[in-house]
DNA sequence: AATTTACTGCAAACAAGTTGCAATTGCAAA
DNA sequence: TTTGCAATTGCAACTTGTTTGCAGTAAATT
């Protein structure tokens, strides 16, 4: 999927390809992880070339590509909402409640469950959103030691 | 696991069996499902004997309970953080972003990609919060018709 | 270039959850 | 059973994340 193939997108929409979405757009897809809208705030007012961008633009325009399908939404249990590029195929992460770190899987495993639902429930256009979380290898070694 | 022993696990504990706790653990001990914690205040409220008892005092009773385990917390995409007797063999719900209905799986689904996960990463006591959404079988077909 | 309509920044409002503090109350030891 | 202390409570104020109203600005379409 490339940027210009989300320019088109937003083109084909009733949205306007305005400085602010461009920023917000190619923030996230040079991004690979999910950011909250803060984070996106904050890489745009210090890296981007734009004089300045509103957070509640930032947020304007997240529900905008929301509502057309280019961004898509995820819970983090401890960080909050996220946002991200719709679409990419997508793995999750393990978040350790003792240090923070999250670390991130292979691949996304849920995906025979969601046809085990579809299935059994009826439901169509599954999607998700999981956190796992725990305490990782590091912490449990350290523990040891104190 | 009784409601007793629930009240066991306070007393043993450096917390207090006060009336809060009781209605509180109550409150959640009968409902199956998980609350949010304004929906526990309003059943307290309502329901309880208890004359009041302030969001606040609900918040913090919550946090207390949750720290020594008797408590757990998962986070619903839409319905934000909730509360629920920890420990319980839960299953999940799937939302339907259409008319807002949970449904509830037969069974926990994840506890196989668990086992997975600790494998690969080494991480240890894995919980995990899940949220699938998509459109329920009576949307679907609601669609047709219009 | 003119027109239309989306977009923007700013200030203010809002909702969920947290914190400080003084008054209260379990509960355990005397 | 009374006493003392730490846990608990209610209240008000605060923080953080997010939304809304509004008036001015700027894309896209003609």
């Amino acid at each position: 999927m490339t940027l210009e193939s989300l320019y088109e997108r937003i083109r084909d929409s009733s949205l306007r390809l305005t400085k602010g979405k461009l920023a917000v757009l190619e923030c996230l897809y040079h991004q690979h992880a999910s950011l909250t809208a803060q984070e996106i705030f904050d890489r745009v007012s210090t890296q981007s070339d734009l004089e300045s961008l509103d957070l509640v633009t930032v947020y304007r325009t997240l529900e905008a590509l929301t509502k057309i399908g280019v961004v898509e939404q995820v819970e983090h249990s401890v960080k909050g909402r996220k946002f991200q590029i719709a679409g990419r195929s997508h793995s999750h992460t393990v978040h350790c409640i003792v240090c923070g770190v999250d670390v991130e899987m292979k691949e996304c495993l849920l995906e025979s469950i969601e046809q085990k639902i579809e299935a059994q429930t009826g439901f169509r256009a599954l999607r998700h959103t999981v956190n796992f979380y725990g305490e990782c290898a590091l912490c449990i070694s350290s523990e040891h030691e104190a």
